[in-house]
DNA sequence: TCTGGCACTCTGTCCGCGCGAGTGCCAGCG
DNA sequence: CGCTGGCACTCGCGCGGACAGAGTGCCAGA
């Protein structure tokens, strides 16, 4: 219907006004910068409408009119298409993340530069343990008794855990494992590293045998555990400059971003094939976040997701530029992954 | 002098009211709150004499009075004992010490038990690279003409370098290059590492070259870049709380805490041989960081600091007591990196 | 079904005023 | 010589009323 669809370009011009002024929108101000074709009576009528199913909303009798998360839901679904970057932001990608040294160097760069990019608080996950697979184990004796165990992995992340053992060690016992270490877990994906280990145990000479026992299992608990996944953030000076849209509740913000747990939670739920994913305002569980939007995406070379990054902000953000962002990042991101 | 001598009680007295209450104290005030022995009036003429001398000043005539940074300083210097933390307080430090895996770990620990101890936001230094010694180099083939380089320090910190190298590398080469490297490396201060590059080339066997020579680059550079030091920051979300205290310019603080550099030089001049150092507002020379306080100590295990941590907060801190949690926590710190 | 007009409502802002806290100064006292 | 109580003065803050402006809902007419 031609009056459904109008409602919808509607909508869809109180939330561009809405976020790009951050005044609730009247019918008068509409009219005047969008051509809808139609008087303000009119779009007072649409908006009565808007407002009956939940979509907008005033702040208080006689203001103009606001969108609420269903409203955005919408917007973000149906009315909004993704924004290309422009060829300088794409430059810009390009420079920032080469000449990146190490793993850390590649994440923390990121960081920074979907904060700049999209003026929001920015987050980036370590690839995940689980879905990487093991480029090198290495053996160091640290005294006699101990050994600190280094694991690098294909995504190039580094782990390392002190292992204290149940007899001393020599020097051809470390050069003996580290050979069997690495000939049994070389290339193997390290969800199926801790299967392994049993089998090693069986076949490993006898007198490594207490050896490798406690090595397995310092090695299952570093990759069982799964809140081990560490976590980048930058860009919360931006929170200060949208102050304005959490009023009085930075604190909780802030908090809920040093809880990484919680971030975690939200950026790493990204296996929906390479979609942006957008939660908006209440459909964030954590109540802290229940005025905040995130936009997140997994990243990674091959088929699977790596890790997820994305940002937090206001749910009064840009999505469309955001969401372009978000995307942009992650692809960039999985290809220099590929190729350390 | 006696009267001298009450002036500064009467600073002190300031200082600790103004930063328990944030209020501007008035004479009457602190006439009642305080055994000074002596009337309001008099008290009053000690005040228009500490404001002559710069240690006090009013926002506003007839409002009470303020310490000025150089009235912070003469406290901190003269006035206050460091004040020794509760049986709870040490407790808490080692508990949440307790049980870090590895560096990182313990790092990150480290910045939230600041962080909550003190209110503040807290600022850990990770290891200085030029410090710390070799503990065990790592070469890993990636590709035919591609190594990973790992270094791994005493304390624990993991660096890790691509090297793309001139000539194609078999399995043989890595197992010499290694043994070569460790040889030659482990046990070596990284700043005189750099200095035994020429030799090793030297002595090296004609096949491994122009290889010692790629790897030899990339580890010099490596080490030589003094920028690359690394922090870790946590309590930002305390600034909101005291956010009062910096009337509308939050966003300079967090974004100078951002610009990891501008931090990182404060906190790593520690070179004072173990005392807590702090510099009270304008003291710090970037402009962001003029209304705050940076409190400051080494850590390490041993003569020298291996890199500094602290907090920064409004001029208007409980000094005593930030001072004393930062010195307690380096020193458990410095005792954790000194087991691993 | 859209439009123009009209009355109504509500907020944000500005202004003026009084209150209270705090000061500086002065004269008197030990 | 230093301390004390008293007193007049200053100035910021908070409160209340008035006002302008923006926006709405509704209604009659095209």
């Amino acid at each position: 219907m031609a009056h459904d669809e109008r409602r919808l370009q509607v909508l869809r011009a109180i939330v561009q006004d809405y976020v790009s002024t951050n005044d609730p929108v009247g019918s008068k101000a509409l009219a005047e910068r969008h051509d809808l074709g139609v008087s303000p009576a009119t779009i007072r009528n649409d908006m009565a409408v808007l407002e009956e199913q939940g979509y907008i909303t005033q702040p208080h009798t006689s203001a103009g009119r606001v969108p609420t998360d269903k409203g955005y839901r919408l917007f973000v679904d149906r009315l909004s298409a993704v924004k290309p970057l422009s060829v300088a932001e794409r430059r810009a990608i390009e420079r920032f993340l080469d000449g990146a040294v190490d793993l850390h160097d590649i994440l923390s760069r990121t960081v920074r530069l979907l904060a700049q990019l999209t003026h929001q608080v920015a987050v980036v996950q370590y690839p995940t343990l689980l879905r990487s697979a093991v480029r090198h184990l290495e053996v160091v004796q640290v005294a006699t008794a101990r050994l600190l165990l280094v694991l690098i992995t294909d995504t190039g992340r580094v782990e390392q855990r002190l292992v204290e053992c149940p007899v001393d060690v020599d020097r051809d016992d470390v050069a003996e494992l580290r050979a069997l270490l690495n000939q049994t877990f070389a290339g193997a994906k390290l969800a199926d590293a801790a299967g392994l280990v049993p089998d090693l145990l069986e076949t490993a000479p006898p007198n490594l045998r207490r050896l490798i026992a406690a090595i397995g299992a310092v090695l299952v608990e570093t990759l069982v555990e799964p809140g081990e996944d560490r976590l980048v953030i930058g860009g919360t000076a931006n929170l200060a400059q949208v102050a304005v849209d959490f009023p009085g509740s930075l604190r909780p913000l802030l908090e809920a971003l040093e809880e990484q747990v919680v971030v975690l939670r939200l950026i790493s739920e990204v296996d929906t094939g390479g979609a942006v994913l957008v939660r908006i305002g209440e459909e964030n569980a954590h109540e802290a976040l229940s005025g905040a939007s995130v936009v997140s995406v997994g990243y990674g070379s091959g088929e699977r997701a790596l890790g997820g990054l994305g940002i937090v902000g206001p749910t009064r953000m840009d999505y469309p530029t955001n969401m372009a962002a978000v995307r942009a990042v992650a692809r960039y991101v999985g290809q220099i992954l590929a190729e350390s």
